[in-house]
DNA sequence: TATGAATGAGTGTTCATTCAT
DNA sequence: TATGAATGAACACTCATTCAT
């Protein structure tokens, strides 16, 4: 990686936390170069405009890694692990989720970029949607409403937690992450 | 109602609508005195700034109206008709409701407000409650954040539903409310 | 003195307060309003223009009233009487001569006001000036800019006071008239 | 001098002379701007508000230099020659003065850089209080409301004569000098 | 590669003033 | 005589963006 390509990268990871903490209309460029310890004219360099930047700041950057098994498992394992991952998976990319979430609801170039992020079919994600298709599982029929839903959900409580306990770059607990679990996987799994 | 009074309101309800369609920083107050037909000094008279007004436009003006029976019901009755009042209510005042997501992420005065409306306790709210604390209930530990992801997820998909159909004053398809209400029921209600 | 003519003299005594205080500037028409009761309306039927009020705050609504002897008096007790007379006079009149050393400045219309103002003769002066032309005193060549230098150093030090022991309304120290009297006595009589 | 650095110098003193001229209310940043060929956004990278521009016009920037003698000088002479410094001293710093004496009614941030600019204690005026606290000369007692009252003066003199005889940047008459000095001579040394 | 210097086009806000009632 | 309601015209200040060096 060139010290260019460095530099860029770098403009995105700091920006990316600027504009999920305080907002991309709040964000002013003059504070992206200050965090960049660069001037406001070298950020130019790398990036043609501030709404550039912000889609650099959401664009996948990398993909999920290809998973395991899957068809062995139970249709609860499958479930459980699966809502798991997600949660890990949100937990990872909160800052990039949060923008989209936010900037999605006002920039819609953006929702085009957070429903690709969230629609990313991982080996698990298929394999639901092959049980629930040959009847195993009765299921919420979309299931984009759904991953789209849930991700909303974990978001907006893992930012009143940030916010209530004012800290600021907050895990959730795994107690927590258990009862999300299981509020998903008896949401989906639904009467027996 | 006062003429003032009747201005004051109609200030609040246009700039409602325009705070949720293009967020608070994208409207300008040039907009906003477009949309009420008075100059930009007339809305100064009524609210002192723009921060104001986004706080009267996020302010609860009108209280739930108080509900009937809820012990009589049995539980699955009970969280069904809930969770339905729950998604008509979020239906109702969803431009509230999605200005205070968005700009609570920024504006931290926002978050008190946010949710102190999510937290409204109703009848079937009490009950519900009663019956967790009794054990007859198995359920998300802190409700407020049941409550909390639930209103995220009702209206991100709304949102979602609103962005793709590409019509503006949406409202839930009878069908799909029947599978949130499904989906949150067993959720709530957990395994047997 | 009709109700409208006492309505009008109120706002200007209120408002000469305002103007002395805060400067002309920087005194809205919506305080002058409050200060008088009155709508902001209300004043404009009484003064055209918030300049037009202004100059009404600094005519000067009453004259010196006549004095007595002068003729016989020595040139001593003449400088002496007089500068008393006249550090009373500016003590008396400080809001509309405060107001007119600050704005004219500025505001050339008042220039005129001012000397007028600042030039009136009563008795004293007339006998200090027909002893000057006939010799029989050496003073300062052009006596406007005595009493206009004088004024300016009083307005000052009774502005300083005011300001260094933090009291509205105050009025000079017996000790404080009796050194500037002193001082300008025997720089008026000059060298023997 | 760096780029920077003269362009924020030019700022100050055409700005200066725009504050004395017009007074700080009614001097518009876009005057400020045009007078400094500067964009109104290029000023505000020098100086964050235009009240920071106020205080740095107003700051003094240059000490006196120190003085000779004093020591050796008669009591006349003394006087003579520091009162014909004040007013030289006076003449030269108007704008700044002029700025303090209107606006520091008004701001009270001013107050105190304008009397420690008028307090400013040279050769001269250590020997004077000498000898003053000696019971060689009588004298105001409090030398500090001399000096306020004397620079007001000056000052409005000053400005009255800018005004009557319409010529902007005027200095005192050597006469005019002279009588001043004369006045303030014999004020201060008082009766033989 | 990096920046110091500069700006056009806004942006929220203020205020003296008007007028129908 | 008095005012509630409204506004045109400005104003201080901001910010994304450009460009010569």
């Amino acid at each position: 990686m060139s010290k260019g390509e460095r530099t860029k990268q770098l403009i995105i990871e700091r920006t990316r936390s600027l504009f999920a903490k305080k907002g991309y209309d709040m964000t002013k460029t003059s504070e992206i170069a200050k965090a960049c310890n660069l001037s406001e004219a070298a950020v130019y360099k790398y990036f043609h405009s501030k709404k550039d930047l912000l889609i650099a700041c959401v664009t996948p950057n990398e993909e999920q890694p290809p998973k395991q098994d899957a068809k062995e498992l139970s249709t609860e394992s499958l479930i459980k692990i699966y809502v798991k991952e997600k949660i890990n998976w949100i937990e990872k990319h909160q800052e990039q989720l949060k923008i989209l979430l936010t900037e999605s609801l006002h920039h819609h170039e953006l929702s085009d970029i957070y429903l690709q992020q969230i629609d990313q079919e991982n080996g698990y994600e298929k394999e639901i949607i092959t049980r629930i298709n040959k009847g195993e599982m009765k299921l919420i029929s979309d299931f984009l409403l759904f991953r789209l839903g849930f991700t909303s959900s974990v978001l907006s409580i893992l930012n009143h937690e940030r916010i209530s306990k004012k800290k600021y770059d907050l895990h959730f607990s795994e107690a927590l992450k258990e009862e999300l679990t299981a509020f998903a996987l008896y949401g989906l799994l639904g009467k027996k």
